[in-house]
DNA sequence: ATCGATCGGGTAATCGATTACCCGAGTTTC
DNA sequence: GAAACTCGGGTAATCGATTACCCGATCGAT
């Protein structure tokens, strides 16, 4: 390793400033020097070393990205798009997971803003004890939280309308014929639990529903089935249920198919995300399709124009979802299948 | 951003040398130099600058991780794997996605040695056009392939046995009672593609039972799909479909049963991977599961014995999978629920 | 012919942490 | 009592790329 800008300055027969010139373009040269620096480059391989350049510049064309898990397909669909996003802006993403735990996520924000990275964009697994990690990096660097969130302000964040997310699928189930509704989510652990269980409420007692105890548990597919035994348990079905995320729903679905509730005529089901599993899952999943892409693409130009500790108050940009009508709801007249 | 060394030797009225054997701990200073360095730097919040250190030192502590796509839950569980494996070694990932494509995944490498990525890991995504690429990186620092390989030898790599994985699949269809088989498979762009057929086309011959011709198309959920809809269209079914992972194998159940076959009565189906999609899917997927711990665990101890440009010849460390029968297969005596 | 501007090339400082090297004080040993 | 050694502290070189600064040559204008 290490063909470095001298060795190619000595291979020309130039000094290293006209090298680096030469090669960054930045300052004229003659061009006969221009020449014999490009084949001396050419010649020996040389590659810049981005470590010395980024010392040197103060800045290292990199972003962080902190995410509770990689094995939640929302999580990597919503990496997959701030990397499209980021792509042409030739910066490059150092992406970690604090597997759901604040300690971990501590870790590695410590790690990325030692490595100097540019920006940051975390989804913080806490909403409580992810708060102090998150501001001291915020004053260090720009950052935008990006779905989950902290309490209290602070610090910037880019997400959907969990509000409106809600009231769409509420009103949708409802538009359906149901009277009875219940919520199937995660406990109150993160931001997005607790707007979707509140959007849930206020959009069902603005519809005046019968509402039934929500259930509390994880965004997984197990904490789905789990829930689902319990419905059947109870003795009494709610007409529908709503869900956090799709992998409750389809949890949900094939407990409650498999103990003889028939989906959606007896019960209907809607999840919320629309990421991989809903499509994927039998029979396909009605749900409210979160806006990743314009996610993306708001969390890295706000980021674009933030300044580490800028005192400029923290934003809030809320988008809005959009429902996806399959097949574990009744249809009526609104609706995409997607 | 940035109190460095200077300042915090400053703070504590030592130089910097002191300052900096005091934070180290790798030579002796009295405690009295100790007790002041200590306080100055937790005052001024200092936190070294990783990027001076990878300077001085020649090693970021960090290596580079490239796979075709994020998307893929197989590779979001082998990139879980190795982050975990890394986890205690102190080295951080650099993760990479290719998108499938050779340019973007040759760009890729190249951003991550300018960054000088202490080693690489690699899912080459195109077993030819990934050649050069991999091969001039291999050059240049430690690297192994991890379960895609690139043909021609050359560097190291770690993944499944598939040829025996595949015998799994097949003895245990024809174990079931199947006396025609078909291979459900991706086009041969990559090792994995070419392997899965041939261990297929080998265990099936041996068994002496009808081969019809092979589906090629992608490793994905549509491809899956479409299979099982040309089979359907064909006429006439085989007893067993042995697929290349398990996003064609739930494809296939689903249009099978869609269009009226019985899985596994008429036909069997068996999966390939075992991560995620197996279990969630209705009905739970007969499968091969890869040792994904195993793989991670080894390439990362490879990587650590490598060093760069050594002219040793290259490794091929195939780690045997497992057979899974859950209810897309006739269970016989062996077999494990999963 | 001379002055100022412009152009292009080279030398060395810079970014921040580590450490080779040097030096003085105190200790040991014959 | 002097030589040899140890111990702990400071100065400055180092990693590699960029660029502030300086300098000589050339050109145009007066």
């Amino acid at each position: 390793m290490g063909v470095t800008i001298h060795d190619v300055a000595r291979a020309a027969g130039v000094s290293v400033a006209s090298a680096s010139r030469a090669l960054s373009g930045r300052r004229k040269v003659t061009p006969e020097i221009a020449e014999r620096v490009a084949r001396a480059a050419a010649e020996l391989g040389y590659q810049p070393n981005a470590v010395a350049k980024a010392l040197r510049d103060q800045t290292t064309g990199t972003i962080g990205m902190v995410v509770p898990g990689i094995g939640n397909p929302f999580f990597t669909t919503i990496v997959e798009a701030v990397e499209r996003e980021l792509q042409n802006s030739g910066t490059d993403l150092l992406l970690c997971a604090s597997q759901y735990s604040p300690q971990v996520e501590a870790r590695r924000l410590e790690t990325l803003l030692a490595r100097r990275v540019d920006g940051l964009i975390i989804s913080p697994c806490d909403i409580e004890a992810s708060v102090p990690a998150v501001l001291d990096a915020a004053r260090r660097v720009p950052l935008v939280q990006l779905d989950r969130y902290i309490e209290g302000g602070g610090a910037d964040w880019v997400g959907v309308d969990d509000e409106a997310g809600l009231a769409l699928a509420v009103d949708h189930v409802i538009a359906g014929g149901a009277r009875s509704v219940v919520f199937a989510g995660s406990r109150l652990v993160s931001s997005s639990a607790r707007l979707r269980l509140s959007g849930f409420e206020r959009a069902a007692a603005r519809a005046g529903v019968e509402v039934l105890p929500p259930l509390l548990g994880e965004f997984t597919l197990e904490w789905g089935i789990e829930a689902g035994r319990g419905l059947l348990d109870a003795g009494r079905l709610p007409d529908a249920v709503v869900c956090a995320n799709d992998e409750i729903a389809v949890g949900l679905v094939r407990s409650l198919r498999f103990g003889g509730a028939r989906v959606p005529e007896d019960v209907a089901v809607v999840g919320f995300d629309d990421v991989g599993h809903a499509t994927m899952c039998d029979p396909p999943l009605s749900t409210v399709r979160q806006p990743v892409e314009e996610m993306a693409a708001e969390a890295v130009r706000l980021l674009g124009q933030l300044k580490a500790g800028d005192p400029r108050p923290a934003q809030r940009i809320a988008i809005a979802p959009r429902l996806v009508v399959r097949q574990t709801s009744r249809p009526v007249a609104a609706g995409v299948e997607g």
